[in-house]
DNA sequence: GATGATTTGTACGTATGTATA
DNA sequence: ATATACATACGTACAAATCAT
């Protein structure tokens, strides 16, 4: 959770941190303009290591800053997201592909047990958790493809898309289906398929970007 | 060159940009440490925009900052390179993916344009010229592609790349090689062929991997 | 459109932590 | 190991620009 309360950290990583988190979780929605003095007295530092944590955000794409304007959190429209989809698409699939020539066994095990935990959790009504499953269970894809940078990568993405991922969550109900696409990957990882684990999972997160679409076209888009 | 000299930015952000620039290019290489006050010196203000500029392009995965240690120009080990350019091919994959369905006539001309001044470049013997022209034919493609955010971060990963590129390119001559690659690819383009173009794409990047792992196992790594 | 209030951008001083003799 | 030198981290002050009236 509070990755930052072990270590001696500067106040601006520390507020990074936090505004990050409040960011992903919808605290403070896309559009919402970012007051600098009003965040620094939120959390009782001066400007200056606010003034650096939202730079940093702005770096990482979660807040846009224009010159004299106050920074606001970034607001993806409809193309945007389809885009970043696509690109998550690609990464994702690059990790199943990775993961099904270097995975360990004790990983896949692992795997296995996150994908029947996520059975449970359907069968059992607990949507709640779903969320969290689901992250651990591409996580263990990610660590078991070996490859630091494109672990960071597509966290970070993901990081950047949970806010509206959340939502498409919440309006419909996709978890039986997202399961069923694990198994599938699931299956190729066990038979140690590159090509067809690379594929499941660019379809599985291919769905996603799909419903997106559909749900955007429903509400009224964004200015 | 001096992208911000126009538009009306904050110290802050056209520091990060010289910077950046400085970085690519290799004035600045990679395990320099960055003197706060030096640099404040150096472009004549004081040290709160560069200590902004810096922790920007800390973000952005160029420099390092540990809390109370001097900023260093980030060095990328052996391992880590691989991983990047593995992530880079997959994602040069998908736009030439995306290219290869969705590219114009007019934007597949200026391709074939692109591999012919390269053709002329390497048959004249001014290999100075091939740097930018390389990038130019990369960088249709992601217009092609016709996802802005892919274009984005392809292009982010190929700048944090570039200094080792440039050594890479400078120690042998790829270049012959690389422009058959490259007209591989455009065929490809040309006939519509999604698969076929990702695949050369994803061979061709990855060919500038494998050079670099034969390269830095003569030289002896890092620290 | 002009003026005042508010907010951002920059400079600088002090405190705290790091490296070194 | 202690102390000295030094660089960073943060806070505060002021200037410049934006927004609202």
């Amino acid at each position: 959770m509070d990755v930052n309360s072990g270590r001696e950290l500067t106040i601006a990583a520390r507020l990074a941190g936090s505004l990050e988190e409040e960011i992903v979780a919808g605290q403070l929605s896309p559009g919402q303009q970012l007051d600098e003095r009003q965040i620094a007295e939120r959390f009782g530092v001066s400007r200056t290591p606010v003034r650096e944590a939202l730079r940093q955000l702005a770096s990482a794409g979660l807040v846009e800053m224009r010159p004299r304007r106050k920074a606001v959190v970034r607001r993806l429209d409809k193309q945007r997201m389809v885009q970043m989809f696509e690109v998550l698409a690609s990464l994702e699939s690059l990790a199943a592909e990775c993961a099904a020539r270097r995975m360990s066994a004790a990983l896949l095990a692992a795997l296995a047990e996150i994908h029947d935990d996520i059975g449970r959790c359907i069968a059992e009504g607990r949507p709640e958790d779903y969320d969290a499953l689901n992250y651990q269970f591409h996580r263990i894809i990610y660590d078991g493809a070996g490859n630091g940078y494109l672990s960071e990568q597509v966290d970070l993405l993901r990081q950047h898309l949970s806010p509206y991922r959340r939502w498409l969550l919440q309006k419909m109900n996709r978890m039986r289906q997202s399961h069923e696409e694990h198994g599938r990957i699931l299956a190729a990882l066990k038979d140690g398929d590159e090509a067809r684990a690379a594929d499941e999972m660019r379809r599985h997160v291919r769905d996603d970007d799909r419903f997106l679409d559909f749900l955007m076209a429903q509400d009224s888009g964004d200015g």
